[in-house]
DNA sequence: AAGGTAAGTGTATATTTTACACTTATGAAG
DNA sequence: CTTCATAAGTGTAAAATATACACTTACCTT
């Protein structure tokens, strides 16, 4: 029989972010850095332990919700990370010990993400962390230990699942504009739609449905909202 | 700070398994039980707890070779499995006490889903298991914790991917022919397919080549064999 | 030589996807 | 109150894709 198996598993949530400007993700600065010259802090995605009577998604909504504040957010699992090495890079190892009982111990982390409308929801960072940001996607730097891997893979995972998985509407506000859901669309797929074509598939999502208001205050032709509903087929 | 983590991490691999008669999945039998009435042996995926120093993906191999002597199967990773309760129904605990130091132990388990051909993989049962048989998808009863939900969860995702992940040839002989290939996507997908149009679509995948070769011995107009070409695009 | 079997092949129709430009309702400015 | 600027809203034709469908061919067996 082999050695007894001692390990750790957190959860990492991939949290984006969309208002009009563009598509950001959620990052957390590491707290109480000492900050001598190969300890430079990095950022990283928000995610800890998962306790000992919770399970996976109930520990992704806990841990999202005491770094950032940010509660009741549509989260998903998507992938496993289980390199053995994915935590003992030198970077990585000052803060491990600085909030860890076993920083040495190898940690399995299993990722989620996440979507939030930026209008609906303000992150503060909480007691354990060290400061939240919204982070432009492109603009995303080196994060401490394989949160860059995970963030690719979380971006493509949204591709993939956008149409299908009713996710769009997370990312914006209860009462939208088809223009705003459009927007959205080509901020996530990276690619320009067009108006009429994108209007003609939406008329086929049922689930999405015009209200009896229309947009006040600006200065042109003021556009029907819409709104989802999520139905029981 | 919470009470210090300690749980235990596994794959579980649900291989499935073509030949012209059906779609099958591998279930290993639980060995050593005591048969008193409320140990009724259950069947279970093949798996196991991971290694200290091996990677998710590799471990599903390694597990997979130790209990059932198959090796190189295509493995996959499809999601991880965290209910707090997962192992600790009545019936699963005699058979964990008599393998794992810790029965007690929570345990968290990263599902695969793998794919042979039954022409080419004979799978025998290790010294670690009582017994490992290919079971009819459609007859499989009741197995060991919540390897049920494990083994739906598959089988949605390999209908799923079975078009875009190019999974489908590790189910058929390295030579095959295009009424194989069909017959593969009728039983995965559980529809019939119209013979003209699937090889119009085949044509269009350049990854399936044709080879110089023919069937032989059939009482018929011999069919062309082809075989399966990764490209590095 | 005849019969049985699965392989292999093309076309017409329906559906889906794409490309594309003008009119309309509002607020702001004069 | 007229004019202007702005984004909303709308239809159609062409192209691409998906579907439905039936006969001929090559080999084996008897």
């Amino acid at each position: 029989m082999p050695a007894t198996q001692s390990l750790h598993l957190s959860v990492d949530c991939v949290v984006f972010g969309y208002n009009d400007s563009g598509l950001k993700v959620l990052l957390i600065n590491q707290k109480g850095l000492s900050t001598s010259p190969e300890t430079t802090p990095r950022s990283q995605l928000p995610g800890d332990l998962i306790l000992m009577n919770e399970g996976l998604d109930q520990a992704a909504q806990r841990v999202l919700f005491e770094l950032t504040q940010l509660e009741g957010v549509y989260l998903k699992q998507f992938k496993a990370f289980g390199d053995p090495n994915r935590v003992k890079d030198l970077k990585d190892r000052a803060w491990l010990q600085s909030v860890r009982h076993l920083p040495d111990q190898r940690v399995v982390t299993v990722g989620y993400y996440g979507l939030v409308s930026l209008q609906d929801y303000e992150p503060r960072p909480s007691s354990f962390a060290g400061g939240v940001q919204w982070s432009e996607l492109s603009e995303v730097g080196p994060l401490a230990f394989d949160h860059n891997s995970i963030l690719d893979e979380a971006v493509e995972t949204l591709q993939d699942q956008l149409e299908s998985q009713h996710i769009s509407f997370e990312l914006l506000p209860k009462k939208f504009t088809l223009t705003q859901l459009q927007a959205l669309y080509e901020i996530v797929l990276d690619k320009k739609l067009d108006k009429r074509n994108f209007r003609k598939n939406v008329k086929k999502m049922t689930h999405v449905v015009p209200l009896d208001e229309k947009q006040t205050g600006v200065m042109h032709k003021p556009a029907q909202l819409f709104s989802y509903e999520p139905q029981k087929d």
